[in-house]
DNA sequence: TTGCAAGACAGACAGGTGTATGGTTTCGTC
DNA sequence: GACGAAACCATACACCTGTCTGTCTTGCAA
């Protein structure tokens, strides 16, 4: 052993290396080094390196800030555009100019955006008014499926039912009513993945 | 003007760098320039650098990835852990080994964790099995709000009430009974600031 | 035509950053 | 004490990346 007990330095570069990535920014070597206190790189260097040789980190060789979480761990997060309200159909225009940002795991696939909640159309399935609703972008959706359509010039968040050939946007709240649509009406903006509701306000 | 639309490709220039910066990964210059097939560097830079001057853009001046968002837009993605149960209060433990991540937005202040509601104490306030709450660590809190508490061995989600000098923590299902505690039998763990939940697994 | 502004290009330079080579210190083991 | 392993140091080198200077092209306007 050398200055510090084996293994003991080792962990906690990897300590400080993951909650830099966990916070989104990937540090460079010397960050390393001047975060320890290493009066050569190399000391930095070494330590990172047996990380990537232990399985316990990954590297993009020779790109910087190249060092990454071992496999297993997540990719990282990204941020989805929040609108308010999407007016006669206008998606991608809402999306260019959203009302805010939501995070989301960079891992999911597919093109997602979140959309905030207003009326009390799905208290039942506990999605209320002011919630956030993570929405994933696709065309089509299966019965049963929370989904966001375009019903006349506005989104709206209900559940998708298909009656043989007609589809049914149906509520969770006894006192709205179904939406039948013929086919052509219709346009699924996408499929909710998740709600969330900030409690943040209460304060 | 010259070559195309003026502020056209300064539009897509913008375009190409927030959609890499919202995804967590900053470009660099050359990274740019190809993206866009400009045959010099400094086309890339030029635009990136008048896309500072217009307020459009920040950088950090000399680091390597160093372009950011303008003010006013988010600073990024961090991810926090994700643990599925808190036993004997070993919070610290339990948040090196998580079970999971979950992502939240990089300009919340103070320390974050997420955690896995179990049992059906609090679901008149929208708060359900299996949903998970993202908790602002402190240690203390508020009458009414939504918190994280360790009373015996394990963890639980409640609302905080102070009677005059004594603590309760309050279930929000007529069928569980409210937590009366003594000041040292109390270790608030945290705040409940967001709760989330998944539809994923109904497809 | 001339001038000008904006976009794009070419080439170089400088600092940031990853990498390599060899040496020094410390501690445990034979 | 000799040896070896692990940690650390010093010093380069090479590539990545941001930056600068000068020039050319294009389109508009005086």
């Amino acid at each position: 052993m050398a200055y510090t007990t084996p293994g003991e330095t080792r962990s906690k570069v990897l300590a400080f290396v993951r909650e830099r990535l966990l916070k989104g920014e990937a540090p460079t070597v010397r960050e390393v080094q001047s975060a320890f206190g290493f009066r050569s790189v190399e000391s930095a260097r070494a330590h990172l390196e047996a990380l990537v040789e232990e399985g316990r980190l990954t590297k993009l060789p020779g790109q910087s800030r190249g060092y990454r979480l071992a496999e297993g761990t997540p990719a990282g997060a990204a941020l989805v555009p929040l609108v308010g309200r999407v007016a006669a159909g206008r998606l991608r225009e809402a999306l260019e100019d959203p009302d805010g940002y939501v995070a989301v795991r960079a891992d999911l696939r597919g093109e997602h955006f979140a959309l905030r909640v207003e009326g009390e159309s799905m208290v039942g399935a506990g999605i209320l008014p002011g919630d956030v609703v993570v929405v994933r972008r696709q065309p089509t959706a299966r019965d049963g499926d929370v989904v966001v359509a375009r019903v006349g010039d506005e989104a709206t968040v209900k559940t998708l039912r298909r009656r043989g050939g007609a589809v049914v946007l149906e509520p969770a709240n006894p006192a709205f009513s179904p939406i039948v649509v013929t086919r052509g009406d219709l346009a699924i903006l996408g499929r909710v993945v998740e709600v969330r509701r900030s409690l943040e306000q209460e304060r």
